[in-house]
DNA sequence: CCCTCGATCAC
DNA sequence: CCTCATATCGAGGG
């Protein structure tokens, strides 16, 4: 197997970009796209903003009411996110840049990993160009600035996007990784968030450099045998996690903010319905259909609590949804008498394209 | 092996 | 003051 060339790409601050294309005026000025939850004027958090934003302090998932406060005085737009409209831009971008690779890999709304080993032949100096040829090719087309990571691997590509933002483009050649990371914090690592980094200051790690003393068997004792293993080869660099086509989503979910934190059924069920509505209609638009039926109750002290049954019979039917939410939320109520919602969620999984698939699961179990 | 649940990450 | 969506993992129970 040659060496791989893995290219990862960011659309840069991508939903307040999106709005400022959608609305030249805003260009300029501090934009900054929230969640509203609906209880109050101003009650939400921040979901992206742009860099005139970020100058100011502007984080995502900050309160809208603190951002509002950073930005006293100053000409900042504050809009809702409009997530339909961010699909269909993404979804344009998404297919410019998969011609340009072979194994294509969308991770979320606004990145995607390429593999250009083969049309590169491996070689570091023709994957730069493209990845200008592709930047420029997304500008000129749907008016977006993007960063672009290229490395070895999918963990270093996809910090190499990171390094330099916005509208950058850092390659790492193998034998530039150790160099690339070793100073850097061990929370640039994807998958090392708040609480792995906490825990790694622990045992006084906090550079990449720190973390590659670390036996791997105290770090499996650590993080368990994959969090322990990968963290253990991310300390090097290494990562051999393929780039893979897109494959079906296994899971949709719609959660909401209650107008008012609630434990009586009647309060939580018009939202119920509405979310159960929203959800078989996404497993219609994308004709598939669920075994299983869960919800997600956020309390007071925003404890996250869930509860999931599986159907005997595979379904998109808003009423079956609707009515094995309804059993799910009414049993947490009764079993947990204290609960007071603040959040409800459902969540439908174990989704399936075919109506025959059941019958091709047990035909192979059935022949092992 | 399957199911359920909570935790974590990161958008 | 505290949104929303998805994937993955480990543990516990069967």
């Amino acid at each position: 197997m040659a060496r791989r060339v893995i290219m990862h790409l960011d659309l840069d601050y991508f939903y307040a970009q999106c709005e400022e294309n959608r609305n030249p005026e805003l260009r300029g000025k501090p934009v900054i796209v929230c969640v509203y939850s609906g209880r109050t004027t101003d009650s939400g958090v921040v979901s992206t903003s742009n860099y005139e934003s970020r100058r100011a302090g502007i984080r995502a998932g900050m309160p809208i009411v603190r951002a509002k406060k950073l930005l006293e005085g100053q000409e900042a737009k504050f809009l809702p996110m409009d997530r339909p409209y961010y699909e269909d831009v993404s979804q344009r971008v998404m297919e410019i840049i998969r011609t340009y690779a072979d194994p294509f890999e969308e991770v979320g709304i606004d990145e995607a990993f390429l593999d250009m080993t083969s049309r590169t032949r491996s070689n570091y100096e023709a994957a730069r160009s493209i990845a200008l040829e592709i930047k420029t090719q997304i500008r000129t087309d749907e008016q977006l600035s993007s960063s672009i990571g290229v490395a070895p691997n999918k963990l270093v590509a996809k910090i190499a996007s990171d390094h330099q933002k916005p509208d950058g483009l850092t390659v790492v050649k193998p034998e530039d990784v150790k160099g690339f990371l070793w100073k850097m914090n061990v929370g640039k690592i994807p998958g090392v968030g708040k609480k792995v980094e906490e825990k790694l200051s622990e045992i006084n790690v906090t550079t990449v450099e720190q973390l590659s003393k670390i036996q791997p068997s105290l770090l499996i004792d650590y993080f368990g045998k994959n969090l322990g293993g990968y963290l253990y080869g991310a300390a090097r660099g290494e990562d051999d996690e393929p780039v893979k086509d897109r494959e079906q989503p296994t899971q949709f979910s719609r959660i909401a903010t209650l107008k008012q934190d609630s434990s009586e059924l009647n309060m939580i069920f018009p939202l119920l319905d509405e979310l159960a509505g929203s959800v078989a209609e996404k497993l219609k638009q994308n004709g598939m259909k669920c075994k299983s039926v869960g919800i997600i109750a956020i309390l007071l002290d925003l404890s996250i609590h869930s509860k999931t049954r599986t159907l005997d019979k595979a379904t998109d039917d808003v009423t079956v949804i609707r009515y094995s939410s309804r059993m799910l939320i009414e049993n947490f109520l009764k079993t947990t008498p204290a609960a007071t919602l603040r959040r409800f969620g459902i969540k439908v999984s174990n989704l399936n394209k075919e109506t025959g698939q059941m019958d091709i699961s047990k035909f192979i179990t059935a022949n092992k």
